[in-house]
DNA sequence: GGAATAGTGTCTCTGAGACATTATCTG
DNA sequence: CAGATAATGTCTCAGAGACACTATTCC
């Protein structure tokens, strides 16, 4: 141990995130083609330093309002992880602060200052792509993150507006998980889960019959938890 | 977004580590009465600042070596969080990447470099205790992650020498949940989970009937987990 | 034999999943 | 009416937990 922090010990700091959004029923995520000298235009998740007086949350909705233009209000942030090899920057010494970012209807990207292009990608599509440093990692880490806390935590209503039903809520987790589920056991399961949702009392039309329209309620944990299928 | 790593990103990156073990039953927590400046006296969590060439892996395997005298072999590592609230230290800004250190039988500890004196605490024992800095949210939730890996990975084992018993690995979970477990259900679950234990074929000698000697299988995950009751 | 500890059997209850059935809309 | 989608009912099966029972040692 050291006694006082010297500029042995000085290193910059980012942060990293893995931005999760749906958009026609499938998940996607953002990336940002790179201006940037360095691995100019690999493409890589959105980020950036963290400034002197700035928490890492705060680092973290600058970036995405810089980045991305997405304001705080519409997404729902988590850490994931902190990634620091000695080399996994070329640039120099960079720790790496990742987070987990689920948004609703979130807009088109535009790029930023240091961004050739800005763009959703299908998850599905990603491993045809070849993303800069240790990013890879990062995005997979992400990924199992939000799909684990689908099981058992109520945070698959960030992915969905104010309002939406039983149908929508069951499309969230049929994309994040890449998997069916039966209609009618989900609804109940949903409704078992005490203030996991709440009912307007209104109804949607269209072809079929109306869906009730619920809204989020106050639950944050789905005990005893929704699985995923083992295979 | 800023293109490169300047002065104006520089901070220190330390390494902090809630290290827990069980003593006679009970769940500890390594900590370090402080002897530096600042804060001096109080009661912290062992941790330094991570060097340049270092990973963060190793800075915590360094500072668990110079801290506490453990090595390398006799430990499990797994990052928690990082903590990089502005004024979280005195000293300046410095961000905490946090790890949980599960071990079995480690030593008695003697005060480091940097220490008073450094001792294990009972865990619940500790409410009645300052910590300096923001420890008291780190251990607490060190506390919580070990609780809940203990629910869907064979972690348990780490607290565990090479061989155990049956009514050993439970101890490890009564310790560790605060909660008592029924002996016969007990057995047969982790009998149940693939790859959990493994049976040497010997047994135990004492008062009683002999108990198995197992050592841990490659198993990682419990599918099902083993849940902790809900109250 | 008695105490102590290890391990098994059995019953009940909860909840997941498969799948059939009913409900209510549009065209 | 047919087609579409929402919601409920029903049955089976797996697994958790309570608890009784058997097994094997030491004294």
């Amino acid at each position: 141990m050291v006694r006082k922090p010297g500029p042995k010990h000085q290193m910059a700091v980012a942060v990293d995130m893995v931005v999760l959004s749906l958009r026609d029923g499938r998940l996607h995520v953002a990336l940002i083609e790179r201006a940037a000298p360095t691995l100019r235009s690999w493409w890589a998740l959105p980020g950036g330093f963290v400034l002197q007086g700035e928490s890492l949350e705060d680092a973290a909705y600058r970036e995405l309002s810089e980045e991305a233009g997405i304001g705080r209000g519409s997404v729902v942030l988590e850490q994931l992880a902190t990634y620091g090899a000695p080399d996994r920057d070329p640039r120099g010494r960079v720790i790496a602060v990742a987070w987990v970012v689920l948004g609703a209807n979130l807009p088109d990207l535009t790029a930023g200052s240091d961004a050739a292009r800005a763009r959703w990608w299908p998850v599905e599509e990603i491993d045809h792509l070849e993303l800069a440093f240790d990013h890879p990692d990062i995005l997979r880490a992400g990924l199992e993150r939000a799909r684990a806390k689908l099981e058992y935590t109520t945070i698959a209503t960030a992915f969905l507006g104010g309002t939406f039903t039983m149908s929508q809520l069951r499309g969230v987790y049929e994309a994040v998980w890449g998997q069916r589920l039966e209609a009618g056991n989900f609804h109940r399961k949903v409704l078992q889960v005490d203030g996991f949702i709440r009912s307007t009392g209104e109804y949607t039309h269209g072809r079929g019959r109306p869906a009730a329209i619920l809204v989020a309620g106050p639950a944050t944990v789905i005990q005893p938890p929704i699985l995923r299928a083992t295979n």
